[in-house]
DNA sequence: GAGCCTTTGAAGCCG
DNA sequence: CGGCTTCAAAGGCTC
């Protein structure tokens, strides 16, 4: 949980801390100081100013997005934030943004009755802190009870089902899923999904998820159904927010609407990423309380292997971004400076200032 | 119609 | 243990 674990005794703002973070075992340092006679503070200290500009420019991120009409379309502000729809939050009973899509986690009724079970904070991670356990079941000591345990973490209150709004999307249709999205508890939950491929979460939504002429389940003896991974903070982020982004760039094409939301994500504020954080770790807890014996690994090979090539070329960069976030402490906001081998809270100002500064630093990215 | 694209985070696998 | 891979959502797009 990198982001989190940015670092004890850290700054409120990352723009303090950010210093311009060489390999210097990589030879580059002495190259970088020798070559330009700026020292790495010199250009921290330039870097620093220019950082919260640009933040505030966040039209920036659309250097991401390659269609050009993308760049067009997407004029929204930097992060318009919420509320835009406000629902209670099913975990502190607090209000959170939604949309008409809901993550799997929410609940149809305020606080969810699996909160009291865990053991953690109901306050956000507070800044500076140690990095949050990322799987509290995993440490020693914690229990973690079977199904059994938990009995009705999902029945409804005698007037639960009335009180759903319309975008509670999951658990309306939970009750049309029969046995076969039950988890054997007889608890309906989302992550059960058929084994249909693409588009069950869209079958899912849409109430469709029995065929609707029974032929070919008729036949075969059902499947064991897929469940599936608990979603991640920024998962649940983009469940939340695609609607919204949607809605005020006009695009569709998910790839783009993606890197929108990644930059997005990189926005904002990290209490207002912690509420995400916060969600996910209560959502793979309650995952894990529902499936106990349950894996991610019994999910790998549904889907098809992506290209070799272009995957390895996407984890390379991502890779050596993380290598380097990790080797420093770094938080995931900081951003990859490939060309110097850097890593700084930057934006393409600071990237291109800093192929302005130290041209001969810019060279390909191979040699990491 | 299957798979790709694109994002970040979590978890599994492997050396 | 570090590095790499896969999957999670989404919907337009390509083959």
């Amino acid at each position: 949980m990198p982001q989190l674990g940015s670092g004890g005794g850290d700054d409120d703002e990352f723009g303090a801390d950010d210093e311009m973070i060489s390999f210097k075992d990589e030879g580059e340092q002495d190259e970088k100081s020798q070559g330009s006679g700026f020292t790495e503070r010199d250009l921290a200290e330039v870097k620093s100013s220019l950082v919260n500009e640009s933040e505030i420019n966040q039209n920036q991120s659309l250097r991401l997005i390659s269609k050009p009409q993308d760049r067009e379309i997407y004029k929204g502000p930097a992060f318009s934030g919420y509320p835009f729809l406000m629902l209670p939050d099913p975990y502190n009973g607090s209000m959170s943004p939604s949309s008409n899509k809901v993550s799997v986690v929410q609940q149809p009724h305020g606080m969810h009755s699996l909160t009291s079970l865990l053991p953690y904070s109901s306050e956000p991670f507070s800044t500076g802190s140690a990095p949050l356990p990322a799987d509290l079941s995993t440490k020693p000591g914690i229990h973690r009870p079977s199904s059994q345990d938990i009995p009705g973490f999902y029945s409804l209150p005698p007037s639960g089902a009335g009180q759903i709004p319309p975008s509670m999307g999951w658990f309306p249709h939970s009750f049309i899923l029969g046995a076969s999205s039950m988890h054997p508890t007889g608890i309906p939950h989302p992550a059960i999904v058929p084994p249909t491929g693409k588009h069950e979460e869209e079958q899912y939504d849409k109430n469709t998820y029995m065929k609707p002429d029974s032929e070919g389940r008729r036949e075969k003896e059902p499947k064991k159904p897929v469940i599936k991974k608990p979603l991640n903070a920024f998962m649940l982020y983009m469940k939340e927010m695609r609607a919204k982004v949607i809605a005020e760039c006009t695009l569709k094409e998910s790839a783009a609407i993606n890197q929108i939301l990644g930059r997005k994500w990189h926005a904002l504020s990290r209490e207002e990423q912690a509420k995400y954080y916060e969600q996910a770790r209560k959502e793979r807890q309650l995952h894990m309380q529902l499936y106990p014996s349950w894996s991610a690994r019994d999910n790998y090979g549904k889907k098809k292997k992506r290209k070799r090539e272009k995957q390895q070329d996407s984890n390379s960069e991502r890779n050596s971004a993380m290598r380097c976030r990790a080797r420093f402490g770094l938080s995931q906001q900081t951003e990859w400076c490939a060309p110097c081998r850097c890593v700084l809270r930057v934006e393409l100002p600071v990237l291109r200032l800093c192929r302005f500064l130290f041209p001969t630093l810019h060279r390909p990215l191979t040699a990491t």
